[in-house]
DNA sequence: TACTATCAAATTGCGCACAACTTAATGGTT
DNA sequence: AACCATTAAGTTGTGCGCAATTTGATAGTA
């Protein structure tokens, strides 16, 4: 109960975890929220985050999508093939070089990003944080990420 | 590239989306240093909390373990079979009412958890945050998670 | 041409997370 | 005692995420 302390006793959760924790409780209520508002699209977030990067930046291999969310093919490939079989985005191997898979969004997608446009402004209402906390959590995030990325491993 | 402008044309992310989407790139940051840091002792993160949580604890219910972890039996019971198979925890019917399983942390669990306890001071070093940072993050954190968890549906 | 290395995507295997359901024990009611 | 609702864990099914491997295409070189 002390979470100003991180020098506790043994078996005190201290501050650093107490972070990692407290973010992955929030990402899940971020989750739950996504969940419940991309259910009667018969979408998940990721596929939603997926949706949107293909439709923004056009036909673009698997490879690319992938640096864009931070994911590998071993994430995507089977992602997509649902989003394709749900009729939200093409999937074709690029003529030029038959290694990649370029991904484009259908009528369909578009039709259903028009539909999810007032996602942002729902899920900003619901997490209740005011424009300067948000904008202070992006810059926080993007550093440690960017430390957690580049830091020596040992 | 203009994430302080969340009134772009369509098909641009909003800042609200950026900031769901940074929160999950961060958590995977932070599992992906855990994951390297928990690989010699066999341990998971979401394993390593349980062990944490049961240590600290004292023999408990998993329902109320799954309170403080956020989880539901669906993820727990699995979990914490693998955790006895490793010999980390022990599980048994609780005498006094059979529907409950208490979860207590065995002698190799003990030692696990003494061989862990720097862990929160190699985190801390890799996520390059101030203690003022920490703070405040965790305060946003905790704030955020609030307000998602009791904002009426609709 | 044939050999090799590299690269892109897909596949396999494992663990986490959650929804939905099942099983078993408990408590309360008639 | 018999019945019913509730509760606690566990199970099943689906999707995400990652490590490791496989398959196929490309580029480079002997």
């Amino acid at each position: 109960m002390s979470p100003s302390n991180p020098t506790t006793a043994a078996g005190t959760l201290s501050l650093e975890q107490q972070i990692c924790y407290a973010m992955h409780t929030t990402v899940r209520a971020f989750d739950a929220v996504y969940r419940e508002l991309l259910a009667e699209h018969g979408l998940s977030y990721p596929q939603y985050i997926a949706l949107m990067g293909v439709g923004e930046h056009g036909p673009m291999t698997v490879s690319s999508l992938g640096e864009h969310m931070r994911l590998d093919s071993g994430t995507l490939s089977p992602l997509l093939k649902r989003m394709e079989a749900a009729g939200l985005v093409g999937r074709s191997r690029d003529p030029e070089d038959e290694r990649r898979v370029l991904v484009r969004v259908t009528a369909a997608g578009r039709d259903k990003l028009a539909a999810l446009q007032d996602m942002p402004q729902r899920i900003a209402a619901r997490s209740g944080l005011t424009r300067e906390q948000l904008l202070a959590l992006h810059q926080t995030l993007r550093t440690v990420t960017e430390r957690l990325d580049h830091q020596p491993g040992d």
